[in-house]
DNA sequence: CGCCGGTTTGACATACTTCAAGAGAAGTGG
DNA sequence: CCACTTCTCTTGAAGTATGTCAAACCGGCG
């Protein structure tokens, strides 16, 4: 169940003070911002913004993963969009969004009221270019997963999946060296993501398993034995560094 | 060929001049603009521009039709958007894209150097304001192509295709009503956008020709016989109206 | 006229889905 | 602590939409 908490962490402590739309600021802007934010917290599971709800606040994920998803009339669903920590969500200048947005594990939100934050944008050029500068790169990741979800294999689709997941996670920083990665989805919502039927992923996993690439420690928790094997699994080439990242 | 003509119209005649980033420019930043700005055209076919080249300028599409293209180390490709007038193209704040444009007809751009152009945006807010809501319109299409490409059939994907044809089409005002629509793409170019062969595509354009949805003159002229069934055929619920367009 | 790119059409192959059953974990309550 | 339920995951067998390969067609253009 959602829970509220009126707490604000000052934004010089915070851990995603250099990475989200607040990265630019300067310490007045900081202060405007301190103003109208408020921090909020879902239990793994919750829904965070319903497709179609009146969108009154933007926020910053801070802690945990959540999932864009889209579904359509009769229950195929696709998954647009995962949300690490500095992930923005919202969109200033539209009050609604129309697709729902997911806590897949605990996650706590850094909330700004829409008006105000828009007017923000207005005002402070320093949260408007970091937006931009978010969104497009947003808009590079969607076309990195077009290529996935229109042409490549399960095969390719699975590394290129644990490829993303290697990378969001150690960037973040979320674990240490060595420590095992975790599947924060199930293999249903890992299918939905690379546009899959949850079997396939399973098979698929399993496959890398046995070819000795992926190590599990628990079903949600495995190590990348070779690494070099999962990149070039993934299809990519040499070093295109994608944008999901 | 490529030819590069230095003409710069009258930013007050422009056809676009309401849709593309200028849209909310006054007078005095249109003639900032329309001091760094000149007209280039493209034949049919050419590349606009080329994968991890040197971005030199963004550009406004005027006249014509450009598209995204990914390819793979191996060939496969995948199409990651479509430019119709008044779409930008080349991203501020980013040395190179990594995809190629390509002109698919006869394209006329509005280019400005980039690194004015960028100067611009520091200091204009209407252009990055402007900006912003375009790159998230485009986001949010990308979203719904993610849709497309993953979970929906080779029918739905055509209807989809052709829906969102007619919307573009006709929001750019290129033809009259009842005129028949334009194919800027060959069946080959349409696969690569949606994600399938070129056989399917071929036989499910004839599929909907033989049902009485769809009315060829031309192997690239149609017409909507029956608009209704074709938006059924997308698969997308009643008034969801889709972002693409 | 004869080539040539784009397109259609057919026959066949297959990667992935669908359907179905069962095995592990993980929680719940007695 | 042990049934019992529930949820996730695995595994198998069978079906199918779409891809692949190949040949023929068609309209345009030199």
């Amino acid at each position: 169940m959602r829970f509220t908490a009126k707490i604000r962490p000052k934004c010089s402590e915070c851990p995603i003070r250099h990475r989200a739309v607040c990265a630019r600021c300067d310490d007045g802007e900081l202060a405007m911002l301190e103003g109208i934010k408020a921090y909020r917290s879902f239990a793994a599971g919750d829904p965070i913004l319903r497709r179609g709800d009146p969108l009154t606040y933007v926020a910053s994920v801070v802690h945990g993963v959540a999932t864009l998803n889209k579904t359509m009339e009769d229950g195929r669903t696709q998954m647009v969009g995962m949300l690490f920590p500095s992930d923005f969500i919202g969109r200033p200048g539209r009050g609604e969004i129309d697709f729902d947005v997911v806590a897949v594990t605990d996650v706590t939100l850094c909330c700004f009221q829409r008006k105000p934050f828009e007017r923000l944008i207005a005002t402070t050029p320093h949260i408007a270019q970091r937006l931009l500068e978010m969104s497009l790169d947003e808009l590079d990741a969607a076309r990195d997963w077009m290529v996935l979800l229109g042409r490549k294999t399960a095969r390719e689709k699975i590394a290129t999946f644990v490829h993303m997941l290697v990378r969001r996670q150690s960037v973040v920083g979320s674990l240490g060296d060595g420590a095992p990665l975790i599947l924060p989805l199930t293999r249903d919502e890992i299918a939905s993501y690379i546009g899959l039927t949850l079997e396939t992923v399973s098979r698929q996993l399993n496959a890398m398993k046995k070819e000795g690439i992926l190590r599990f420690t628990d079903r949600r928790r495995f190590e990348i034995a070779d690494l070099t094997a999962l990149h070039i699994a993934t299809g990519d080439d040499e070093e295109g560094a994608p944008a999901y990242c």
